[in-house]
Order: C-alpha cells, then sequence, then structure tokens
DNA sequence: CCGCTCGTTGCACACCGTGCAAGATTGCCC
DNA sequence: GGGCAATCTTGCACGGTGTGCAACGAGCGG
C-alpha cells in the first residue's frame, strides 16, 4: 500500500484503467466483441502498452490487481498454528470469501461476463484452481503432512476449491440472494460431514 | 464402430492422424513449438484441413477421439436405477478409468506434455470438469434432488472431479507405480469418510 | 543539470482461427 | 457406366492475439 513514487503510481493507474475499461467493454459488448485496441483505447494508452501490464486479453479480467493480491493459501498461513487445522481453513475461507465480497456488484458484473462467455468460465474456475497446489502446500505444512505423500493435502485443496466454485456460481445463479460465505458454509459442512450426506440413500 | 462407408473411414483416418501427430510433435519439440502447419504437414494434409476437423489447436490434444466419446455422466446413466447411488457412481468411475488406462503408454505420453506446459494443464483438468454440470445432473436424476435447489449434486459433481484430478496427476507424479483406479478409490473412500480423515487432528 | 532507469509507443512479424469459393472425391440413382 | 449431389479438401484473404526490437520521453538520483 505504501506508494514508492510517482512512477509507480502511475503505473498502478493505467492497470487499473485497463482493468476497468476491460470488464465495462466487456459488459456492454460481450467479451468476445471486445479487442485490445479497444481497451487500449479507453484506457487512453495504446495496443502496446496493454501487453506490457497483461500477458494476455484475459489477464485484464482474470487478474486486475497484480500478482500480489492475497490468496487463500497466504490467509491460511497466517492463521495461529495452535488453530484446528480444519478450523484454520474454515476462518481463512471466509475472510478470503468477505474479502471478494466486499464489492458485490463488481463481483456481479464479472460473474455475468464469465458466465455468458463460455469460452471465459472455464478460465474463472482455473484460476480458482490455480492456488490448489499451494493451498494443499499450507495444509500440510499445518498437519506435517508430506504435500507429495500423503493424499490428504493434495485432496483437501483441490475439494476446497471446488466447493468455493460451486457456492460462487449458485450466490450467482441466485442473483445473490444468500451470503457467499453461507452457501460456502453449507458446501463445507456437506463436506466435513463425508459424501453420503450430500447425496439421500433410497 | 459401424462404417458407413469410405468417406467416413477416411474421415476419421484423417482425424487420427492429425491427433497423432500433434501428440507425437508435442513430446518431441514441446507444445507451443509446435504450430498447426507443422501438425498438417505431418499428417499430410493442408493448414486448412487441421480447422475442418478441430476448432482449436488444442483440441487436438483434448479431444482427439472427437465429441461422441463416452463420458462419466454417460456411464452413471447406464447403471442399474437399484443401485445406491454412491455404488453406482463408483462404479462408473472405475468403468471410465479402466477406459483411460487402456492405453497406459499414451496417457502417460500426453500427461507428460500436459504437465511440462504450463499454459496447457489447466485445459486438461477443465476437459476433465467439462463433464462437471452434466455429471450432477445425473446425479441429481438418480436421488431424486433438484440440480438447482439442493447442493448436494453439484457439490459431489465437482468434489469428484476434484478428486480424479488429484489421483491422475499422483499416478503420472509416481510413474505410473500405483494403478489409476486403486488411486481414486483411496481418494473417493477419504471423501465418503467426510473431509476430517483426510488431516489429521492435533 | 545530467545520466540512469523504466514506462510508453510504433513497427514488423509469426501464429491462430474463420469466411468464402473453387476443385477433387465419394455416394447414389438413373 | 454416367452423371448429379453431397462433402471433404485446399488456397486465399483477412482480423485478431501476442512478441521482439528500437526509439522516445518522463521520473529519479547524484
Amino acid at each position: 500500500m505504501i506508494e514508492r513514487g510517482l512512477r509507480e503510481r502511475k503505473k498502478a493507474d493505467t492497470r487499473a484503467a485497463l482493468a476497468d475499461a476491460a470488464l465495462r467493454l466487456a459488459a456492454e459488448r460481450g467479451w468476445e466483441h471486445v479487442t485490445v485496441e479497444a481497451i487500449a483505447g479507453a484506457a487512453d494508452v495504446s495496443y502496446r502498452t496493454f501487453f506490457n501490464h497483461f500477458s494476455s486479453k484475459e489477464e485484464a479480467l482474470l487478474e486486475p490487481g497484480g500478482p500480489d493480491q492475497p490468496r487463500l493459501s497466504t490467509r491460511l498461513r497466517a492463521q495461529p498454528a495452535d488453530r484446528e487445522p480444519l478450523t484454520a481453513l474454515r476462518t481463512a475461507i471466509r475472510e478470503d470469501l468477505a474479502a471478494a465480497s466486499a464489492d458485490p456488484e463488481q463481483l456481479r458484473t464479472r460473474m455475468t461476463v464469465f458466465t455468458s462467455t463460455p469460452a471465459l468460465l472455464p478460465r474463472l474456475l482455473e484460476t480458482i484452481a490455480t492456488d490448489e497446489r499451494d493451498l494443499a502446500l499450507a495444509v500440510a505444512e499445518r498437519t506435517g503432512q508430506d504435500v507429495d505423500a500423503d493424499l490428504g493435502p493434495a485432496l483437501v485443496g483441490a475439494v476446497v476449491s471446488a466447493a468455493l466454485r460451486v457456492s460462487l456460481m449458485r450466490w450467482h445463479a441466485q442473483g445473490g440472494a444468500t451470503p457467499l460465505t453461507d452457501l460456502a458454509d453449507e458446501a463445507l459442512d456437506t463436506l466435513v460431514a463425508g459424501l453420503p450426506s450430500a447425496v439421500p440413500s433410497h
């Protein structure tokens, strides 16, 4: 958050302007009808400058805040070490979702753009799953397991990501009626109880 | 499997030749150093013909068999209706993995290509997760739940996909030492028992 | 004030993916 | 067998993405 000079501030500004323009134009015209040239033009920079900030057109939507935005795994590592592993994970997840829900309107717009562009939705899910391995590492650190030998941490990472994805999709489908954190809590409760609790036996 | 004529046979042949060439060249040079022109040349067809069979370069790797290859959800639907939901799911999963393991050498090559190309790995995972919603629908049909109202089916679909992904990654990392079906069984056992069984409490 | 650093810009280029139209091959019916 | 229709293949042109390179200019430090 420390401003180290006019230079870095302007750089962050143009990046934000590009990300905002990308999201706005995508909401207006649909993602595939938005060219990089249009995004750059709306942000008052050149075409070439766009790729000085983002390595691909999609990155402007997927990582508007840069690579140093807080991730789930870092939140988990910040939890007190004496806390029960699953409790610490729940808390970290709540913090992460609360941060994501800070600007519900923007989150809604993003979700609308993603869900209305078939080629783009998987990329969002991929982004959520990017920390999967990192999350597995953080879990293994906390439990003292070996992330390569023990199946547990990798499974927890993948499964938690999956649960968050489902919660996010459901939240958007409901129009935000239920708070995102509540939906995620329900999903995690189900997973803690085991798969049979998700489907009725006959 | 019915040959309806010389025409469709030749079409399937060229598609297979293109898919094979794509995988072979990717294993030799690395995926990003393989152009569509090179793939087409190796299969003795023109550049333009490639896109008559695949809508993108990646599709030649991801869906070599065409869009009508059997999916997990169809295998689940083929299970007897009186079988316990989770049992039916396990059986369908075993069939699916057995089919994928039919040619272990090719599977190994594919995984090597995917894991050595950062931009490609998520696409494989995405492909696995493509049936997620369809799988959720099949689960809901079997259990009589509502896929939009009940969280269960969507959660099961996402979580099972995640477990399969983790199993596949682990299988490849181990060099195929443990059969893929065994790894998946272990992961699913853990999920059935609930998340706490994945991580030790202190 | 002067040099250094770094963001910006333009230009050229390789590659992906698509629409269109012409040519070649197969299937089918007379 | 001959010819017609369907369809696969091919070439061509074009828009768009993403990159390397070199020049320019604005902030930063001495």
